[in-house]
DNA sequence: ACCTGAACACCGTTCAAGT
DNA sequence: ACCTGAACACCGTTCAAGT
């Protein structure tokens, strides 16, 4: 039976945690089986963590750090063009979810993220790779002019509809029948960058 | 002490259920609840539901069927361009999201959905709203020609996306910042039409 | 500071029983 | 067919107590 007045039970348990989410869901997480596994008495966890919340918190915080050291991995890799950039981002993306959905599930649930300013930080960051290579992108040339923010939302918010999507629909890596899901969000960033290359719009334009 | 052996013990659940996830969110909806404000026995939902699984697919299954008629509703009343559907269904999806986030979060959890054919019915018929627009406008010649269903999944994914994110950072009706949410999934559903009407692509042309 | 054991109110679910 | 009451195993959380 460890002897966890090293400090390291917090660690311990986060671990524990991430992997009883992926074997039995959201549903199946609790602290007391949390506790057990790491062998520590059912309330131990509350010496490190405020309430259940707090777990889930930190557990989210760990999807996203893991989820930005996979994309900074893929577009490393990738040509350096900015829709290849763009492209492998979004693929790497929704790969995550596909093979980590509970995990997704908890990383996006609302919670007052406001509570969880590491979370915050965690969930900016990995916003933030986005947003610089659209950037980029742009002082680049290869992107056109215009607000930065929302065009990187707008990458984003295309990504992540696919990726919670193909979580809601079960999706297995690599099919939805004829196409593979990753290759499937590759073309829907392609015609979106298309859509933006044309420029600045006004909403009601025609 | 109302008697409910005329059969609406099941709609009184479903819609007492639908209240309580509004009120206290998913975390908070409790078989229990829902019957001891039914004015029921703890175990009476038993005899209309399996489980409290088959209780939240009932949620969902009306929350798709709300979606699909506020859409419905909301492209009535807009103009004829296909252009200005789309973008009138995806300010509704979002709206909508906005308004109901517990409910959607419901509406869009990871479940077998082959288990709950009338739920998958009714998804599936809130997302033909979205199909038949693009059809008629392809048929009309004011979208591009190409693969219907792919056309479709790229414009729903769009706005499925806006909304997640709205609710999971917890997005107040009509403003995040300086743009209205709303506003803001109309440009980028514009950015993506206009990509999309420049035909079709193949994933790795450049 | 860090952990334990007992206790509380609350769950989902099952089952025998009543009408 | 429809509902109830008792019972079970499981929760999150609190608190007094131990080192």
């Amino acid at each position: 039976m460890a002897n966890y007045h090293h400090g390291d039970l917090r660690n311990t348990l986060i671990t524990i945690a991430i992997e009883l989410l992926a074997d039995e869901g959201v549903h199946g997480l609790s602290l007391r089986k949390i506790a057990q596994r790491a062998g520590v008495s059912h309330n131990a966890p509350y010496m490190h963590f405020a309430d259940k919340e707090a777990v889930l918190a930190a557990i989210a915080e760990h999807g996203f750090q893991q989820l930005a050291t996979q994309v900074k991995g893929a577009i490393a890799q990738a040509e350096d063009s900015t829709r290849q950039q763009l492209i492998v981002a979004s693929r790497t993306y929704v790969d995550f979810a596909i093979h980590h959905p509970h995990h997704v599930q908890v990383m996006f649930r609302p919670m007052d993220v406001t509570q969880y300013p590491t979370l915050a930080e965690a969930s900016q960051a990995s916003l933030n790779q986005l947003f610089e290579i659209v950037r980029s992108g742009q002082v680049k040339g290869e992107l056109a002019a215009g607000d930065t923010h929302c065009m990187t939302k707008a990458v984003w918010a295309m990504m992540h509809g696919v990726a919670m999507i193909s979580i809601a629909y079960g999706a297995e890596a690599g099919s939805t029948g004829k196409t593979a899901i990753e290759d499937q969000v590759s073309v829907f960033v392609s015609f979106l960058l298309d859509g933006l290359a044309m420029g600045d719009r006004i909403v009601d334009s025609d």
